[in-house]
DNA sequence: TAATCAAGAAGAAGTAGTACTTAATCGAAT
DNA sequence: ATTCGATTAAGTACTACTTCTTCTTGATTA
């Protein structure tokens, strides 16, 4: 699927400006990253190519490769979303993430509700009976695994490929909070009461009644991701 | 800052997949490129780093470039929007970006209200003001040109680099939606109240007020698309 | 003399093309 | 059916050349 060396690069360069180490204005020469990362001179112009379809970096002839600013950056990039997540921006990224989850997964619930196919009702509320049963075991690991999976599929199920392409983010939130001790020991009890609610909902069609229970469990995590990071 | 034949070759291959005239799943050969367009070998091998990075297209040894599933891509990428907004998927594109906006923006409005800056907070109310005007002299365009400053500060202010970065998305959705006839022909009243509304709520830092307000923004702006589109 | 502008030198990215390496697929022979 | 080799197309490396931008230098002018 992908290369081999070119990776290697764009994953060390890249992790180097989303963690800050290399600053905004910063300015790089194709052949000191030929050095620097002993690559030749094609993985070299191919990263930067990528880096900057990214926009995490711009070109200018006789000048070289800059770093822009943050507020420039593609967020939405998968990689880039890992590379933060892997540097020291990780709680405030995990912060921002959480955000656009509660902004997101409601409004995802809603449509679910109104497009879902009859296989995904159903799918949604056997994981809702998983999380219920984990949750009384104490069984935190398989709870996260059906946390994961129920979310991505009200994600996947809205019919909107936008919201779809969000499960992967909502994924490295529940397993970093988890993995961070951002979260309780065990799952709340309401939280869990909640999705049972999303998927009731969903499979009944119900909009409104979907789209505030999933804002019930999104509002509870923002909250508890906000007193964390405390910032 | 880009190149000249990079931008091109990109522009044009990754508008014939956006615009689905290379199916899913359609084997194109690197130096079938290079005849097709007349570049060089270092362009279509950079082109096709570019799109592989944006999920479009994926690379096999022995096999070639393979054109990804839809759902695949990398749905965020100002790119790719911008190509469905002006190949024939433009509808369907309009309707997604509306909706994701119905989820985002009442959030944003939220968090505007918490953390914007006095200034920004006196800009907000300013731009309100200006929409009154605007709409009540009949002036469509530099209405339009308000509407979409409102929104994008709204987006900025939220402190959400994630939320700031959908400013482009509003300005196509807005600038489209008038462009495209899907939109009343003056400015509906009560969504010109709404936005004095949510200045006044950002204003005040009250956020459940200026996230209601906006909710019913973007609710009727959803309703309109989906009216419209039909689909 | 100082300031301004223009021509040109220098430097780095962009483009082009060749040669070689790696790995995945296909097919033939066991 | 399995293995092994040939084939093929992408991946990597390197070299040569082009273009554009900036900086320098020097001449012109106030």
């Amino acid at each position: 699927m992908g290369s081999d060396r070119h990776e290697e690069v764009l994953d060390a360069l890249g992790a180097a400006i989303a963690g800050g180490e290399l600053a905004p204005g910063s300015v790089l020469r194709s052949d000191e990253l030929q050095e620097r990362f002993g690559a030749s001179r094609t993985v070299a112009r191919e990263v930067v190519r990528v880096l900057e379809t990214m926009r995490l970096t711009s070109s200018r002839r006789r000048v070289g490769v800059i770093v822009r600013e943050p507020a420039e950056w593609n967020h939405y990039d998968p990689r880039l979303i890992r590379w933060q997540l892997d540097g020291p921006g990780r709680a405030v990224a995990l912060r921002t993430l959480t955000e656009l989850r509660s902004g997101v997964e409601p409004c995802a619930a809603r449509f679910a509700a109104l497009r879902a196919t009859p296989e995904d009702r159903g799918r949604l509320r056997a994981l809702a009976a998983h999380l219920e049963r984990t949750a009384r075991e104490r069984d935190l690991s398989t709870f996260l695994g059906h946390d994961v999976a129920f979310h991505d599929l009200v994600l996947s199920a809205s019919g909107n490929p936008m919201f779809a392409q969000l499960s992967s983010v909502v994924a490295e939130v529940l397993a970093g909070r988890t993995e961070h001790g951002l979260m309780p020991a065990e799952p709340q009890p309401e939280a869990v009461a909640w999705h049972v609610e999303v998927a009731h909902a969903v499979d009944a069609g119900e909009a409104d009644r979907a789209e505030r229970a999933m804002r019930d469990i999104v509002d509870q995590a923002r909250d508890e991701i906000a007193a964390a990071v405390a910032g």
